[in-house]
DNA sequence: GTGAAAGCGCTAACAG
DNA sequence: CTGTTAGCGCTTTCAC
């Protein structure tokens, strides 16, 4: 009789091996492998051993093929985030594919279509979806994707609450640092520029400039404080109006590097110089604030990380949703840097 | 004898379904799908109408088990096309998802890093290599790339050549075109911005400024075209020359939006307003276009439809190759548009 | 608790 | 040119 012949090995280890390494049937190994119900302590902890020593992972196609559907996610995005787009594409493309789950994109501009981006990712079959900046605070957009009971993750915006798992930088202390550091150069007049008031994170910026201000015993003044509404134009705007002041800010702090680019452009168009007469910060780090002259000084958030994280999350929320049991909604805080640029130094006439 | 029962029928058709319909065996379908070689024409065409009528199309679990290699297509990104990248990732994810290719993306930062980043990507086992811009114009990289026999298509930027697939929209008829409507406009002394000597598109956007003018009569006038890198520094100096100019120009058409949006800011600065006292235009449409005020009147390359295309094209080669056969190196152009937007207007003493 | 048998949908190898 | 057989790696069903 002749030896039977490998037709197509790719090399790795399979069950069987395992089962055979182990002294079990490849059924009861499946069982420990897919969270199996009835398995002896004993015989399960010799079988990982097996899995550990074989470095075995089972094959995502015979898995597929024998039934056990793969898990999806679906990532919703929007236009107006662009510049935080492929940081978010790049994180979670990457944390998807190295764990074999789906990812599936699909664009939602509001008002139009969010109901039918959502409904044609459902039926696509998406198990979970990530929600990202600016479509996490949109409460609409929120209700309908939360209609189901498939488990979302807000990326970088939203409020945390009860329907939603959230990841954010911590905006509160992000603007505090922020602020802080300018007072550090000297600045005592620190002009603000609020965001949009639609989304979450604004509020919670303002509070860590406010917070900050207090601590160093600054008073805050409210004529430095300005509404924008994360756009260049309002940018334009608000700045206009904090340089028209009778005690014009030595420095401006806006809410986004977009209405920060705008602060400079207002300067220079009046003839300052930044960051020697005015010292400018923004906030985000989008392409926009290394692409203008002087480099802006900002806050990074580390969106292609926390991508990835909510990737890591929604999948343990399926998992745990498919086991039946239930995962309590976490809301994580991610790491935030102040990025020093060129756009701020100290006021002119400190000594 | 009962009937069998269907365990996990996901319901849609399969090989079998098609083959039963069609009257042959399954293999015969499954060469036909698979470009097979030795089927009857007659034969080819009863199971295509087949795998029509029941809407088949072939389970990629069950086929990568079986031991066909799935397809994957490495892209290789680099930092300074950020404002690409999303538009690019979009596009190929949603091809590659579409036709069960897979996708692996990869950052590379010359000069560190390409060859690893290259090599990296053929470990991971990628039949073929997206190179986006600005990498394509990196002749060393471009060397790496195309060092093994797997095809590569330069996406966006890069000199047509016999080792690389390119696809870009025609950067002389879209500065011809630019240049055309600033002429209509009423524009006699147009300045140019150059991009950056060390991309291919560079010399070809030049080229389409200087046809339009020739074309309308207009001399050339050199002290008009300045040399810039595609930066925002780089257009702050270039345009600060060309307001300089005794004869300042009464449009700006710069090589790219970054650029432009320095022409702008430089107009600004001198306390001129864009577009009545000079028109400013860009190229690209990038984010920054439409983020400043006014909004750059610019020419739009429709990146993600052309990353799509470049999925496709290396699809086929991968498949052609495959095959055995060989296609040859096809160097395809996608169409521009002109976006007006606020940035340009006629010039002021014109009638 | 554990295992044996069967089959998911497809394709490589080998006939005819 | 076409069909038969076997098996990819896994899980389900059902038996012990």
């Amino acid at each position: 009789m002749s030896i039977k012949q490998q037709r197509r090995g790719t090399g790795s280890a399979t069950i069987s091996d395992v089962a055979r390494l182990a002294g079990f049937s490849p059924m009861t190994v499946s069982r420990v492998i897919n969270g199996g119900g009835n398995v002896k302590e004993s015989t399960r902890d010799a079988i990982n051993a097996a899995i550990k020593e074989l470095n075995y992972s089972p094959n995502p196609a015979a898995r597929s093929l024998a039934g056990v559907e793969p898990i999806r996610i679906g990532l919703l995005y929007s236009n107006p985030s662009a510049a935080y787009l492929s940081e978010v594409l790049v994180g979670s493309l990457d944390r998807a594919s190295r764990i074999d789950v789906q990812l599936v994109v699909a664009r939602c501009e509001p008002p139009e279509n969010y109901r039918e981006a959502t409904e044609h990712l459902l039926e696509r079959g998406v198990h979970g979806l990530i929600l990202t900046s600016p479509l996490c605070d949109l409460q609409e957009v929120v209700d309908v994707v939360t209609e189901g009971d498939q488990p979302v993750v807000a990326l970088a915006g939203g409020k945390p609450s009860d329907d939603l798992i959230t990841i954010n930088v911590d905006d509160f202390e992000a603007a505090y640092a922020m602020t802080k550091h300018l007072i550090g150069l000297g600045h005592q007049r620190i002009g603000f520029i609020i965001g949009s008031p639609l989304q979450a994170a604004s509020g919670r910026r303002l509070e860590g400039y406010r917070a900050a201000l207090a601590e160093a015993g600054i008073p805050v003044d409210d004529a430095l404080i300005q509404q924008g509404h994360f756009t260049y134009r309002s940018g334009l705007a608000a700045a206009d109006k904090l340089m028209e002041l009778a005690a014009a800010p030595t420095a401006i702090f806006a809410s986004n590097d977009d209405m920060a680019a705008a602060a400079v452009a207002v300067a220079h168009r009046r003839g300052l110089d930044v960051p020697n007469d005015l010292t400018v910060c923004g906030f985000d780090d989008t392409a926009f604030a290394s692409s203008i002259w002087p480099e802006l000084t900002t806050i990074r958030q580390p969106i292609a990380e926390m991508a990835r994280t909510a990737v890591d999350m929604l999948t343990d929320e399926i998992l745990a949703h498919r086991a039946g049991k239930s995962l309590p909604r976490e809301h994580r805080l991610a790491a935030f840097e102040l990025i020093k640029r060129q756009s701020d130094a100290p006021p002119k006439n400190s000594k």
